[in-house]
DNA sequence: GGCCGATATTCCACCGTGATGAATAAATTA
DNA sequence: TAATTTATTCATCACGGTGGAATATCGGCC
């Protein structure tokens, strides 16, 4: 158990066997549920070596993710072919990402203020729209138009990109006006009509812990 | 100092109390900066009744916020009018949200992982698109896609809204790609030409922070 | 080679954090 | 009044993180 205190002799790996052991843990149990004692533990060093390190626990997932990301994340591909379906082979690269590898595993399992954003995103903006659209089709356009407004909150607000920060609200406005006109716009009746799909949340709020 | 123990006589306002305190600590310091102990001693209580009352420090924060966020973001207004201008004003709802309120104040302190994907979409994805648009409204256009593929990582992913998260990929994909066409269709040139006002972001990554 | 200060890496003790459980007492209900 | 539910205090937990002591490596100088 107990080591000899200070340095140890010769230079261990020891960047190495917590990134290793990090990124096991945190696909296995996510980022709330590992510990930075267990990451520790399971390299078989001391726990402040992890600060020491990574300056802190999230340094240390931000490196694991970092690396993830960009193995997985193949932009080249999509940009490669004809520009009339760029969108979609931008849509299936982002999907697949998630679909594909054990990335959502790494991404935030939860970071607290989130519930708020989820549950009013939810079943408030989208239900709304939806009621306020009808039709066949007024899910699949809420649901565009709440992604839209999302990304904006996402981009621009909780986690501003400094392209999307330096812009004036007007620009934001601008820019965006047609890209949220086309997610609301009514779908054409595809052929085959396998449309709906798609259900209401049905109830307006559980109230679910009061 | 030295309170007896047990129920207190009379039925003090207790979890009033601490909401309010709770609101001016999370307006002053946000979410990070604010201590569950801090918030007790500004209310007067004893810190254990934060997690009785409101089960957590989160769930005491969502109460606030979610007070703040609906009495701020008036979507009424926006679903009154035309259809037509529909897009423009739930656009204009939420700038005005952030802009005009304390709100951003309240939003994610910062929650580090966002780096990651903030740097990611900023420098990588954003600028590489807007170089393959090529043309005056490149950076407009790759700005509006980056907001939809970042409105889909946010809602589907990082915060998955039940909804969106219930789909499959392909619902996805079908459900947003006329939303994504529209966003990277090149911009009409409107009369008046005050010059696109956007900038590319220049610089590939001045490294930041290292 | 041999010494020596500067720097790097480790262990340990400890801090403040959010949260929980036992003890306690008032309020409410039967 | 007796039983139950609700509201509070206090002791204590595991957590992430910090600072200091200990010990190694590294670079320069003789």
């Amino acid at each position: 158990m107990n080591k000899l205190r200070g340095r140890p002799r010769g230079n261990p790996p020891t960047k190495d066997l917590i990134t290793e052991a990090a990124r096991g843990l945190f696909l296995r149990h996510g980022y709330r549920g590992t510990t930075v004692r267990a990451i520790a533990a399971e390299a078989g060093v001391d726990s402040a070596l992890i600060s020491y390190h990574f300056g802190s626990k999230q340094g240390l997932f931000g490196v694991v993710t970092q690396v993830q990301c960009a193995r997985s994340l193949a932009l080249g591909p999509a940009l490669a072919g004809d520009p009339e379906g760029l969108p979609d082979r931008l849509l299936q690269a982002v999907t697949d990402l998630w679909d594909d590898t054990g990335f959502n595993r790494l991404a935030v399992q939860n970071e607290d203020v989130m519930r708020v954003f989820r549950e009013y995103l939810d079943q408030e903006v989208l239900a709304r729209i939806a009621e306020y659209l009808g039709g066949p089709d007024a899910t699949d356009r809420a649901t565009a138009a709440v992604t839209v407004i999302g990304g904006l909150i996402f981009t621009r607000y909780l986690n501003p990109l400094p392209t999307l920060a330096r812009l004036s609200s007007a620009d934001v406005r601008r820019i965006l006006a047609p890209t949220l006109h086309a997610a609301l716009r009514p779908r054409p009746r595809s052929r085959s009509h396998l449309h709906h799909g798609l259900r209401r949340p049905a109830r307006p709020a559980p109230a679910g812990r009061g």
